[in-house]
DNA sequence: TGAAATGTTGGGGCG
DNA sequence: ACGCCCCAACATTTC
């Protein structure tokens, strides 16, 4: 009698997990699989990295949950080619169920497992369960695909009127294998702990409806803090969803840029590597890197960038409004590449999302799809009268704001402001 | 999901 | 009552 599989990824939950549901309804034993993939995981700079530690967690908060079912994850260790060859010796694997994974990476992985699953005549069902809308869901009317939000926004919430998104219900003809599975420590897989405090995954209902007014004061707890959740699937986006819609319009405005950065990422995977509009490659960056390790260390002398570069490297998480001033600066004040800033960030956040951090750093720079226009520079002292008045986020992360030993400002803001504008202005009226 | 420069308007002081 | 200046407040344009 054959098993069929549901393979976890980055959706660490048992309850609105779409494959999960079909994988349920099979009718065959159900073998819960997660793979620590060596070849994402041998990429990582740090030993202790806190999106391990996370993943970690949230498996061992899955497994308890299966335990009660009277049974337990699978988990391997290895590259995903090599450990599907080791389970379908091991078992006899009627059908694999898996969410569809869109990052260029996971694609080309999901290729080649699923080749390898066909030439054992094992099928592959994957399924959305990620986002709301996939890329071929909201086009323009001849099909093509939209570059700029608002009318994108347009279309994707008429598709949400047609749509009606509900949460699925837990299976209840589900069919768990019984077993009891060893899940690897940290060390096992080769990692540390780190000790690092996560969010939690409940949806504050207080905070989306107060989201409107609160998300743009850093001191504030304004924001939902989800990403990290959202990033490894420990939370439903149908559900955050229905909870958006019902008490924040704005808050449901964030999620579809989720979805149209996804979408981005999708049919122009060249922003990868590369401006979206290919003109700003041409920007001659200064890209000095003593500037650019103050920036990193926090040490600008600009008291809103270094309050969130400092909480970056502390927690792992900065403030979104601040993120777009530190992104501003590095770019325009310092005119280092975004490339050298989107590295950083997605080697510090926790909740890094390679469409999501991509389509940010572009729109700062400039150079994305629906972009700040060029000349749209931050103004680091007016954000921060604006949105720290009271300087309470910045004293919490520089203890020595207003002190002697805070540094004078690295960059003169007129004198960087207007030579941004014109080194951008000079690269794109340059014929080429 | 800017900021700065420039333009316009209107009230008040004053001769 | 009137013209003139100043300047804040707001609006528009420009980068």
């Amino acid at each position: 009698m054959s098993i069929v599989i549901i393979w976890f990824r980055r959706d660490l939950r048992l309850n609105d997990n779409v494959a999960l549901f079909h994988a349920m309804a099979d009718g065959r034993e159900v073998l819960p699989v997660f793979i620590f993939d060596t070849e994402i995981l041998q990429k990582l700079q740090s030993r202790s990295d806190a999106r391990v530690e996370f993943i970690s967690q949230a498996l061992n908060a899955l497994n308890e949950r299966l335990k009660r079912r009277g049974s337990s994850l699978l988990i391997k260790h290895g590259s995903p080619e090599k450990v599907w060859q080791e389970l379908i010796q091991s078992y006899q694997i009627g059908t694999v169920y898996a969410n569809h994974d869109y990052e260029p990476y996971a694609l080309k992985r999901d290729e080649k497992v699923g080749k390898l699953l066909a030439s054992h005549d094992i099928p592959f069902h994957t399924f959305k369960d990620q986002v709301i809308f996939e890329k071929e869901e909201i086009t323009k009317e001849n099909g093509t695909p939209y570059t700029v939000f608002t009318p994108y926004s347009h279309k994707w919430k008429s598709r949400l009127a047609e749509a009606s998104v509900k949460m699925l219900p837990e299976h209840n003809k589900g069919n768990w294998c019984q077993q009891n599975a060893c899940i690897p420590s940290l060390e096992e897989i080769g990692f540390r702990q780190g000790g690092v405090k996560f969010p939690a995954s409940a949806v504050q209902e207080d905070i989306l409806t107060r989201y409107a007014e609160q998300r743009d004061f850093p001191a504030l707890h304004g924001t939902s803090q989800l990403g990290i959740h959202l990033r490894f699937g420990t939370i439903s986006i149908r559900q955050l969803l229905l909870k958006a819609a019902q008490f924040s319009p704005s808050f449901v405005n964030e999620l579809i840029w989720r979805d149209f950065y996804q979408m981005i990422l999708w049919h122009y995977p060249h922003v990868i590597s590369s401006a979206f509009k290919p003109a700003y490659d041409r920007i001659l960056w200064i890209n000095n890197e003593a500037d650019f390790e103050r920036w990193k260390a926090g040490e600008t002398g600009y008291p809103l960038v270094d309050a969130g570069m400092r909480q970056l490297a502390a927690t792992g998480w900065m403030h979104n409004r601040v993120r777009m001033v530190v992104a501003s600066f590095l770019t325009k004040h310092l005119l280092i590449d975004w490339r050298w800033g989107e590295t950083w960030f997605a080697e510090k956040l926790l909740d890094f999302e390679l469409a999501s951090n991509n389509g940010g750093w572009q729109w700062a720079a400039g150079c994305g799809c629906d972009a700040a226009p060029y000349f749209r520079v931050f103004n680091p002292q007016l954000q921060q009268e604006k949105f720290d008045p009271k300087h309470e986020y910045i004293l919490k992360w520089i203890p020595e704001y207003g002190l002697p030993g805070y540094p004078k400002p690295m960059v003169n803001h007129e004198m960087a402001r207007a030579r941004a504008i014109s080194v951008y202005r000079n690269t794109l009226n340059r014929p080429v």
